[in-house]
Formats: structure tokens, C-alpha cells, sequence
RNA sequence: GCUCCCUUCGUCUAGCGGUCCAGGACGCGGCCCUCUCAAGGCUGAAACAUGGGUUCGAUUCCCAUAGGGAGCGCCA
């Protein structure tokens, strides 16, 4: 049933009935798996665009118990590179987007897409140009003078010789007369009339398939039921489903994502700040907050902002997203990012504060425990990047002293409080956040201070900066020795430098 | 130029004809809490692009206009 197009679906109807009832009743019908692909070219680096793609193309498998696939668009043998790939599979792995089938390489099946060509031929359905693109520039050229729309005119559709010396492409014979519907799950039934779509290119001159050709024939060869991709295709599907009839060959089932945007409305592009989503890792972000904030850029459930990977799966309705673009915002994402940090499991999290730390070359022997750490900081870290940087005086010695903090917080009237805090933790039995503070309370109350006009020097002195977590905690995480040694030369800084 | 798509607070969005003088979230302002920074709580400002219809009634349906975006390659 999903083999009807253009016949059935323009006769008429399709305009009247809300449409994206009748096509959500083709997609859920029972009798149909459903398949999705991701299918990025490996020109360069995974795009947080493709991840969003990528993950309402999973989510949409998922939720409907179907399969997912990643195909490799390698037919541009110019710009693909071994590296992109490399990266394409690090990023999806790093989000956690699994495939059931694949990675497929489009360039592996060259001699499937040659046989399909050669059927197309032989069925009339496709025919050898041999027009040059100096000729194929002019043309176009002259119908831009002439205030024409460009496109290519037929003029090879009945040659029937081969001209000496030219390697012809291969174009679809296009219908040109009549139109097609693009059933869409997220646009509704979008109607094209074929007098505006030419004769397209199938295969190069060079034997290697265009885009559209492959794409059409993977997609057909996999059994894909629902394409879902970014609507800069949208108009491009017109001339997919072409070729699709021309091959008799079942349409599938489209959903066109709308794009997301830089924050000032221009398309997202590297001057916006990281597009790669490794950089996002990179800079400690978790992938379930950049997932998170992905999936609610043009979709949602209510009121609901948070959503763990399986409400999502469970929760997901390509029916529910929105058509229209959105713009990404940084800030909203940092938001996320913290929620995450701030209910994060606190092992899981060390585990990848770690990696922040050795990145930052930050050495962890003689630190405290990570764990601890990030208990301390969760919810004064933004990413796990800002962590690494603001604990850094939990581990590296020596802690350098902020020039402004010493001058404001390490006076020479300070000195016999720091003075007799460091009897007092001397004397210390245990080494626990509640003896500290007590600790702390008590000699500011013995030298007639409150507990912030010594708590604030004594910060100063140990962190070497004026923000840390709560005193008594951020004591614990230096620990004793470190406190000892960093009072001594709090104490000698004043000294020195106090008077 | 032609074709197609889109249009609710600054941003992401809820809303599927009356419940909306429009709700939530980020961000922003104020207050509270407080040893710093945060986090948290309370609170405030902030939107249905415009014009026509349809309807007893439009944010919601239709049509224009305006403004954005995409496509029109031997790129994907």
C-alpha cells in the first residue's frame, strides 16, 4: 500500500482530508516494521545537526520496535575521507546512538546501482546524454537570460547515436507532465508539479551514482519505510520518488525535520561556536544532556524538559514535531548539561571527570577521591570541563595566589586567627567535615569574627582563590597535610608582603 | 528568477475553535536563603507577524501580504 504516489495520492482528495492523519494510519500500520537510516556523507566531521537527525531517525526506530540502519554516503570520492567516517562512528558511538544494520558504504555497491542502471536503460526509463558541461552551462546560461528557471532541456532524450570520444551520463526520463505528492509526517501531504523538475543525472560520466540515485536504490534495497532527514531535502524528494516509479519500486513514508539554526537565525555553521559534537565531549558536555537538548528542538511532550533515554524512546511521536526551524541556544544547553551533573551518578561522572583532569594534564595522586569531588562541585559546574579547571587546587601544587584575592583577604589583622586555626586543626582528632567547620566556628568566635571574615582568608589561603565549595567541605577535599603546609604559607605571604 | 517549506515571549516550546486579558523552560530583573561561588525557593517583565475571510466565537481553519529558510550541480 505504500507503493501508491502520485496517481492516487493527487486525485484529489489528499487536499481535504487532514493529512497527517491519513498518513500517521499508513505509518502505524501493525503489518509494517518499521526501518529508519541515518545516512551522513563522510565529508567531514559528525555535525550536531546530523546527530539530531540521526537521533529522531533512532528514536522513531525505537519506539516503534524497528530497525535502524547507518549507510555511509561515499559516492563523492573527492571530499570522503577514512577520517570523517572515523569520526562519524566515534560520534554516534559517544551519544550512544546504536545501528542494527550497517555501516554500509554506498561505494561497496557499486555494481548493485550499475545493474539498476543498466535495467533503467534497457526499460527506456533513463537514457545517455553526452552533452558537455561546457554545453550544459550555457544552456543554462541563456535560460537565465532569458528570465527562465535553469534546467536541463532533454535535448539527448532521443539520440540514437553515441557521439565518439564522450563518456555519457546517464539521466532519468522524467515524466514532466502531471505532479507528485510527498507524503510527509511532518509537513503533511506536500504536492510538486513534474513540469518543474528535469531530467536529472543517475549515474556520472564516470560510472559513479549521483546522489539521488543512490539514495533511491539503498533506501528501496534495505526496505527502508520512513526516511527521516532534514527538509532541506524536501524539495529534492519530488525527483527521488521519480525515479522510485520509474524502478516500480514502493515509496516510502518521509519525515522532514526542520533545521536548527545559529543563535542569530543564520544557518549553523562553525562561526556559531562547535557544530562538531566532539567538541562537545571535549569540553564536558554529557551526550545525554546534548541528547536532551537535541530531541526538544523541535519536539515536545507537554511542559516536560527533562527526559531520560528511555521516556524518549517511549514518549517519541514524529506527529508531535514541529515544522518549523529552531535556533540553538548555548544557554540552554549549559542548563542541561548542569541538570545532568547535578543528578549524574557520582561514580559514572569521576569516571569521566577523569578523563577531564589527565586532558588538563592535572595529575590525581594525592588528591582526594573524584567521587568526592564532584559531589562537592555538581551543582557549581556547568560541564565536567568547568570541574576539571575549578579543582584544580585539589591536586596540583603549588596552588598559585590570586593576586587581588591575598590583597583583599591575607592582611596582616588576619594572621594570629589563621594562626591559631592552624593549632587547632593540628590538634584535631579526625579530619571530617563537621570537626572543621566546628573547628572554624570557634576560633572566629574566639577572635570575635564572624564566621565569613575568617572563613573567606582561610579559603583564600588554601585554594588560593576566593570561590570554592562550602569551607568546611572544600577543607576536607585538601586535606590535612595540604592545609597545614598552605596555612604556613598563607601565614609567610603576610609576612612578607602584609605590611 | 522559479518551486517548495516555515511564522506564539529574546530563545526552545504548550496550545489541536470557546477552558487563553495565552501555560512551562532557558536567559534577564527583584526578593529570600547564605562563609565565597553556586544550587534552591518565591516573584516580575516578556509573545499569538499583518490584512482579509469562515464561524455565534479565532492563537487555533482558509486566502493574501510581509518576513525568514531550503532547493533548482556529473555536492550530498
Amino acid at each position: 500500500m505504500l507503493s501508491q504516489t502520485a496517481g492516487a495520492a493527487t486525485s484529489g482528495h489528499s487536499r481535504l482530508v487532514p493529512s497527517r492523519i491519513a498518513i500517521l494510519f499508513a505509518a502505524t500500520d501493525p503489518a509494517m516494521t518499521v526501518k529508519t537510516r541515518f545516512a551522513p556523507s563522510p565529508t567531514g566531521y559528525l555535525h550536531i545537526g546530523g546527530v539530531r537527525t540521526a537521533l529522531f531517525s533512532w528514536l522513531y526506530a525505537r519506539h516503534h520496535g524497528g530497525r535502524f540502519v547507518l549507510r555511509i554516503e561515499d559516492t563523492d570520492r573527492e571530499r570522503s575521507t577514512e577520517e570523517s567516517i572515523e569520526a562519524i562512528l566515534t560520534g554516534m558511538a559517544w551519544v550512544g546512538l546504536d545501528w542494527d544494520e550497517g555501516p554500509v558504504r554506498q561505494t561497496e555497491r557499486f555494481a548493485r546501482y550499475a545493474e539498476v542502471a543498466e535495467s533503467m536503460l534497457r526499460a527506456g526509463t533513463a537514457y545517455r546524454c553526452y552533452c558537455s558541461r561546457e554545453e550544459l552551462d550555457a544552456m543554462r546560461a541563456a535560460q537565465v537570460a532569458r528570465g527562465e528557471n535553469p534546467r536541463y532541456d532533454g535535448r539527448c532524450r532521443e539520440r540514437r547515436a553515441p557521439v565518439p570520444g564522450v563518456s555519457p551520463v546517464l539521466r532519468l526520463r522524467s515524466p514532466g507532465t502531471g505532479s507528485v505528492v510527498v507524503r510527509d509526517l511532518v509537513h503533511g501531504d506536500v504536492p510538486f508539479d513534474n513540469a518543474g523538475l528535469d531530467d536529472l543525472i543517475l549515474v556520472r560520466s564516470d560510472g559513479v551514482p549521483t546522489f539521488h540515485f543512490g539514495v533511491v536504490v539503498d533506501d528501496a534495497d534495505m526496505g527502508i519505510t520512513h526516511v527521516i532527514r532534514g527538509d532541506d531535502h524536501l524539495t529534492n524528494t519530488p525527483r527521488q520518488i521519480h525515479i522510485l516509479q520509474a524502478l516500480g519500486m514502493p515509496v516510502p513514508v518521509y519525515a522532514h525535520l526542520p533545521m536548527i539554526l545559529g543563535p542569530d537565525g543564520a544557518r549553523l555553521s562553525k562561526r556559531h561556536g562547535a557544530v562538531n559534537v566532539l567538541e562537545y565531549r571535549e569540553q564536558g558536555y554529557l551526550p545525554e544532556a546534548l541528547l536532551n537538548y537535541l530531541v526538544r528542538l523541535g519536539w515536545a511532550h507537554g511542559d516536560q524538559e527533562l527526559f531520560t533515554r528511555e521516556e524518549m524512546i517511549r514518549l517519541f511521536d514524529i506527529a508531535d514535531v514541529n515544522a518549523a526551524a529552531a535556533r540553538f541556544n548555548p544557554e540552554k544547553l549549559a542548563w542541561l548539561n548542569q541538570q545532568y551533573i547535578q543528578r549524574g551518578d557520582r561514580e559514572q561522572l569521576a569516571g569521566q571527570f577523569a578523563a577531564h583532569l589527565a586532558r588538563r594534564a592535572i595529575a590525581v595522586q594525592g588528591g582526594p577521591p573524584l567521587a568526592a569531588v564532584v559531589d562537592a562541585y555538581r551543582e557549581r559546574a556547568v560541564t565536567l570541563d568547568d570541574l576539571a579547571q575549578a579543582s584544580r587546587y585539589l591536586f596540583v601544587e603549588p596552588v598559585p595566589l590570586d593576586e587581588k584575592a591575598a590583597r583583599q583577604h591575607l592582611k596582616p589583622a588576619i594572621a594570629p586567627a589563621l594562626e591559631r586555626l592552624r593549632e587547632r586543626f593540628a590538634a584535631l582528632g579526625g579530619w571530617q567535615r563537621q570537626d572543621l567547620h566546628e573547628a572554624v566556628a570557634t576560633v572566629a568566635a574566639d577572635c570575635g569574627l564572624g564566621f565569613g571574615k575568617l572563613g573567606q582568608p582561610l579559603r583564600v589561603a588554601i585554594t588560593g582563590g576566593t570561590v570554592s565549595p562550602p569551607i568546611d567541605v572544600t577543607l576536607e577535599l585538601v586535606g590535612r597535610e595540604r592545609t597545614a603546609a598552605r596555612l604556613a604559607q598563607a601565614l609567610a605571604h603576610i609576612a612578607a608582603y602584609g605590611a
